[in-house]
DNA sequence: ACAATTGCTACGTCTTGCGTAGTATTACGT
DNA sequence: ACGTAATACTACGCAAGACGTAGCAATTGT
């Protein structure tokens, strides 16, 4: 497996806060109040400060996401490159995955 | 909110290896290790045994998936009534929020 | 008979999820 | 101007889940 292969494959535990983290800033830099807001009015669930920060913190270990300069206490982020390109290869893989699923409990 | 809306809401940590494995059950009844191996067909990863049957106890404690009666060694399991329709609305859910985080990458 | 595969149990550890408490700042009503 | 609510985080700690390793018995293939 390729160094770049490891990088979409490698997801680690990509876990639902983690991916409502990044779809909330596929949308555009935002910060952490404000995704709190934005993913529970895309998902309807709304994540604690222990959930969103926690992720927050890991995906920018992960170098999927990075904070802007920040003028107040405000601390925005936006998805780099390469969260860029992993959310892209994980909602494909998301897709293919809801549509065989749904294929099965139609035919069974 | 209902008691009804409760078990659909209420998904805990909704892993990713839990919903593998109910993707996986969705064909029809299936022991552990064929779920490894049909898991590994569908989506490319395969799940050790810590993972798979941690995640099937959970999954039949929750009374998502239940044992069938097994003849030998082998320890069938098949979704339940509620998990069945569990699954269905995790889809639905998934495949809304795949639709929104799609839209806003083109977008942006 | 031997090796490989099947199928599972039983751990232990590390990572995540998530709730609570606390703090400081801004916005809003009266 | 004052009090209250909303904004925006930090810090902490427990619980649950993810995941690897080791091990073992039964079955299959050569």
């Amino acid at each position: 497996m390729t160094k770049h292969d490891d990088e979409l494959q490698d997801l680690g535990r990509f876990s639902e806060p983690a991916l409502l983290i990044m779809i909330s800033l596929a949308d555009g830099p935002k910060h952490g109040y404000a995704m709190t807001e934005d993913i529970e009015q895309i998902s309807g669930q709304r994540l604690g400060p222990g959930t969103l920060y926690g992720g927050i913190t890991r995906l920018e270990a992960r170098g999927w996401i990075e904070p802007l300069p920040s003028d107040d206490r405000r601390r925005p982020y936006k998805l780099t490159t390469s969260g860029h390109k992993v959310l892209k290869h994980r909602l494909a893989a998301m897709k293919a995955m809801a549509k065989i699923a749904t294929t099965r409990l139609a035919d069974a």
